[in-house]
DNA sequence: CATGAATGAGGGTTCATTCAT
DNA sequence: TATGAATGAACCCTCATTCAT
């Protein structure tokens, strides 16, 4: 009896994951805004099951980001330890953050979209990200590779947004775009 | 006879502008994708005068942007016969691009769409305004201003998906990072 | 004074024969429910002007056909008078207005359809060509060519009827039908 | 919980077969063209019913109308293992046609579009009902009943336009029409 | 009389969301 | 819990028809 309802939970949990994992891919494919039908289809469960784990689109959004979020928060925490100058544990932590954005292409779009069903979405960021971030730039602006004008969440939005791509403004493009962004972030004197 | 016909023709071009106005309005609020219906409502017609006016959406939007693509064009075109240098002249050019759009929001998330049926604007951007960025940053490389690697097509995209404002990141974050990316820029020696 | 008044009255004319023209051609090629815009385009007027003409879509069609009714009306009561066996006389008839039909292809299907809007021309068909045939079978059955429980109107509307053409269903195969049909109008004794 | 399914699917199945009735009732009133939605609320279903269960207009009408026209076959099939003279089977089955077309009718008009949403219904008849008539027809001929030159093909296509019903043109008249156009494809000696 | 711009009803189609099983 | 059938709002687009000039 216990152990049916363990296997139960664990078909619950497992769902849980196939749809995330679906929902990313799918989100790769069609944007945040693909239907939610192909995302149940893709992970193989009902279209009701769905909306059971994720009632609105947002939840299902956020909690499809929220993991790498959480990465990249621990990553900013981890460099800060590290005996590596400010300027250069930013560079590199924006770098993660690039990297994280421009796999999950279409986060771009969504971190910048005023749709209020990704509210959300843009909270989270708000709330996990922007110090993580800050912190680093801090640190940055404390040992002069920083301007102290530069603030987190403009940087990070800035950072967002130069990793929408598009045919003919690929990875590669938005990695350089964005080192060159950083490197204006220097203090002028 | 005449005068009635003027009257005429003045009352159709009075619809098309007011269409132009509603269109950059609405986009403004909802996006390019707003619903059709929205734009004739807000423009006070029918249905049927938008499709009139504008037989496909991509008609519609590329109107509404293109007169400031090609003031845009023109400014590039005027800078370089002045004598500032060239890294001045880009600058300039750019800030009057940025300008642009954070004016028309929306035109920077229709910039980078790959909705199809955006395809025109997309084009005329590429046959229009790449261009006329590349003859500025070719002065500008040659006068030692900036670095070589940079080409047209990709700052232009970089300073778009810039321009893509929401809460929080407001025009003048947006002016702030496009000059810090165009700091970064310059020839790194 | 006179003279532009009869001037006028001639491009009336000329407008009219230039719509009945163009509706002929538009209606061999999209069928009679084409695009009133259509008819208009092809005759180089204003929408206005067909609606001038021809206040409904019934009254264009009987217009543009009742000049061949009346032929075959012409022909039919030719035919009375030459010097033929009666079923010869009926066979030819129904060759010129099978000719009549597939070429004006379109018709077949007009003159069967029940739609309201094309009830003009069914009683244009039912006033002028039903007795015209059936003067042309009363002969034939009183010279024993033709069974006399054939009657006009039944016949007419099975010949209108096979040539509605189609892919693989072509004019000569309707030809032949109708002869076939015909054939089997005979007396069975 | 088998048992719930089972309701399950025979609401499903009751759906569609609500479906099918309302189409046929409806494409007898208004021809195949009918609007979705006078289907749908004729069915007492919401649109997107119709389109669960019948993606295409092409599919719909399709299935309304499969049935009869296996049945058609199957009969040929029969028809022909009976000791009857191959013009009698024959006639008889083209009776069993006409029947099945004056019944549905709209079908006789279906059958002779052009429409390329029609496209599949027009394949399965050639696909299953021309093979079946022209085994009938292959008897007769040898049989020495029926004219080599006529074809399965011309011939249904002939049957299904006499079959197109009107005001004035009833059940009768094409049943009489076709009897003739048959007596008509007997051989010419 | 002729014009053609404007209108808006009408019909197709998609998809988010609910809910009975 | 999971399922997926059903619903209907919302968009798109076409064209018949009117009417000011």
């Amino acid at each position: 009896m216990t152990e049916s309802i363990g296997a139960r939970q664990a078909g619950v949990r497992r769902n849980r994951e196939a749809l995330l994992a679906a929902a990313a891919a799918v989100f790769v494919e069609q944007g945040v805004q693909a239907p939610i039908r192909d995302i149940a289809g893709r992970a193989g469960v009902g279209l009701g099951t769905v909306y059971r784990h994720f009632p609105s689109r947002a939840e299902l959004v956020t909690a499809v980001y929220r993991h790498q979020i959480e990465e990249c928060v621990a990553l900013a925490d981890a460099l800060r330890q590290e005996p590596v100058a400010p300027g250069e544990a930013l560079a590199r932590w924006i770098d993660a953050f690039v990297e994280f954005l421009v796999t999950k292409h279409g986060l771009g779009v969504a971190l910048q979209s005023e749709d209020p069903s990704l509210h959300t979405l843009h909270t989270l960021m708000l709330d996990e990200l922007v110090p993580a971030c800050a912190a680093l730039i801090e640190a940055g602006v404390a040992a002069g590779d920083i301007d102290p004008e530069v603030t987190a969440y403009t940087l990070m939005r800035a950072v967002g947004n130069l990793c929408i791509l598009g045919p003919g403004y690929e990875r590669a493009h938005a990695r350089d775009m964005v080192a060159r962004l950083l490197a204006g972030c220097r203090p002028t004197r």
